[in-house]
DNA sequence: ATGTCACCTGGTAGGTGA
């Protein structure tokens, strides 16, 4: 079974890249951030006809969400329960048995905003929910975009990043609470090569220089981490015209 | 610090978010 993340920043633009990522990986299940429509503009029809059932969870102009998969996926969650939000950030299913959370984590903008205050307040609520899922999915990866390098060889530049959101101790802080919950990040499973990240920020060329942060995650449970045989990230979707500027990441699973 | 991209409103540019 292979699983998989895509931060595409606007399903809109990158339906054609999907349909063809989709084609070619050949997933079982992927979950979408950004996606940066309302419910109702969804393009269920074109993922149907490529072969996937679709959930999906949005809003007007930012965030949105979508768990897509060749089998249904069954109890369906949309965002954090008991966490008001007006945000769409989180949909999860049941796919193959494995209990599949996305997220999409809130950015934070810069450390003393508003903003990063609600995504200290908003990954409190997210570890809470993961706990209470875990106590009865034992099988369950949570995978998207964290918006969390976790240590600094996820950092292109570990200086030139000091100071700024995704790197910050009080973020790492909530990547290591989940970890400590028995979540596995499943890229460091493996020998990777060094600097290999998943985001590059579309500005000052930070592709090809590979100017990145690797922020887009798929962690999984203590039970399923003896079951993940590879983690890949998808750094070609990445050089296409008109890229997203995260690349997939996708992670395989033995029966 | 910001060379990009995507979206909105409201208008053929400017603001916001990432």
């Amino acid at each position: 079974m292979k699983i998989a993340t895509w931060n595409v920043n606007s399903l809109a633009v990158r339906l054609p890249q999907l349909l063809e990522w989709l084609a070619t990986t050949q997933p079982d299940a992927v979950c979408l951030q950004e996606t940066k429509l309302t419910d109702d503009k969804f393009p269920h029809a074109e993922i149907e006809a490529a072969g996937y059932r679709a959930e999906w969870f949005g809003q007007k102009t930012y965030n949105g969400v979508a768990l897509l998969s060749k089998t249904v996926a069954s109890d369906v969650v949309k965002n954090i329960p008991g966490f008001d939000d007006e945000q769409a950030r989180v949909i999860t299913g049941t796919v193959n048995g494995v209990r599949l959370i996305g997220a999409y984590v809130v950015n934070g903008q810069a450390l003393d905003s508003d903003k990063f205050a609600y995504k200290m307040r908003w990954l409190a609520a997210l570890r809470n929910f993961v706990a209470s899922e875990l106590a009865v999915h034992s099988n369950l990866a949570l995978l998207g975009d964290f918006n969390i390098a976790p240590e600094d060889r996820d950092v292109h530049d570990p200086a030139a990043w000091v100071g700024q959101v995704l790197v910050s101790p009080e973020e790492r802080a909530h990547f290591v609470a989940l970890q400590a919950l028995g979540l596995h990040d499943s890229f460091r499973l493996f020998e990777q090569p060094p600097k290999t990240y998943s985001w590059w920020d579309y500005r000052m060329l930070g592709f090809q220089k590979n100017k990145g942060l690797r922020i887009d995650h798929i962690m999984v449970s203590d039970a399923l981490k003896p079951r993940v045989t590879a983690c890949v990230i998808d750094r070609a979707m990445r050089k296409k015209e008109k890229p997203s500027d995260h690349a997939p990441v996708w992670a395989e699973l033995s029966d």
